[in-house]
DNA sequence: TCGATGCTGATATAATATAACGATCGGCCA
DNA sequence: TGGCCGATCGTTATATTATATCAGCATCGA
């Protein structure tokens, strides 16, 4: 059970997790689902660290290496993503919310990311445009190499703060 | 003037840097010349602490800053690449190499960059696809998003590599 | 000459990530 | 039942990557 109490959305998409492990065979443990339920939580880009000091509020003998193995099992298991040039980490949206029930991706072990990261705001966005897949895919073959881990990461600024900041040119976020 | 032998091949690279870089109006001096040249030979994505340790072989008291300082110079260039995926750093060819004369891209500014990077064998190969960054333009002028720096990578297998294993399972390199 | 700017030296420290080893818990099967 | 085994987690220490800060020095133009 959880000990800190997370919204009933992120309960709901950690049900949704708890599912998709138990398909395959895999276990989402208590600190796991822990640390998936802050990434979920947090609805941005957390560092490592940021998770580690959340989690010590109800855990208080967590070091580095606790959040580091629940997060290499929660990539692993394309539960969350990591963004590299934060060096930080979010959840997969298209495993868990409940809105992308349909879209027809199917992400397992694919671990294939992309994200519009703003400046601005701090957010990423993940977007999964399988033009962009095609053709990074069918570059890789005319290479004759074989992807396994994808990342394509555009950093710059999302609608709201590039409004914001043709506005008024100080402007740091928005909402 | 360069302290350490680079190869002439290298040596013809960092002239074409210089040219670049007094186009532009920026300097390339000789501790930056030094660092891009180790970038160059290296031939494969190297770690700031790497360069920091060849640097030092003929530059006793460079420091970490010494290099990221240089290597942020040469990122803001264009002149190299960081792979994030990484931590590392590699030269642009695109910008330097003489095979490359008539490609036709100008990387200046643009500050995007396509990998696909051998788990093998560690190299790390530039690709410029135009329906990459086509699809990937498309997909954040659909979000609103205005990129400023792009990254994609792929990890995986190359050619060379993929072989191998194919052949021994246990194959680590080639060549 | 003076100030402004850009580059480098040097020390210290922050931030991110992993190694290594032991303890515990559960399942599985002889 | 008892013992083995693999998976998970606790704990300490350390490795790796990156930045902050301040001082010195050169260059350039006013």
């Amino acid at each position: 059970m959880s000990v800190q109490g997370f919204s009933s959305r992120t309960d709901r998409m950690l049900d949704r997790a708890d599912a998709v492990c138990l398909r395959r065979g895999s276990r989402l443990t208590d600190l796991r689902r822990q640390v998936l339920g802050l990434v979920l939580e947090a609805g941005r880009p957390v560092g490592a660290y940021d998770l580690l000091d959340k989690l010590r509020t109800g855990h208080k003998t967590a070091a580095p290496p606790t959040v580091y193995r629940a997060l290499d099992f929660l990539l692993e298991e394309g539960l969350v993503h990591k963004v590299e040039r934060l060096s930080a980490f979010v959840g997969c949206l298209h495993e868990l919310c409940e809105e992308d029930d349909g879209c027809g991706h199917d992400h397992s072990g694919s671990h294939t990311a992309q994200f519009l990261i703003c400046s601005g705001c701090g957010s990423a966005t993940e977007i999964d445009d399988p033009s962009i897949h095609a053709s990074l895919a069918a570059a890789a073959r005319r290479a004759g190499f074989k992807p396994h881990k994808v990342t394509v990461e555009a950093e710059g600024l999302c609608s709201l703060c590039s409004a914001a900041t043709a506005a008024r040119p100080a402007a740091r976020a928005h909402g």
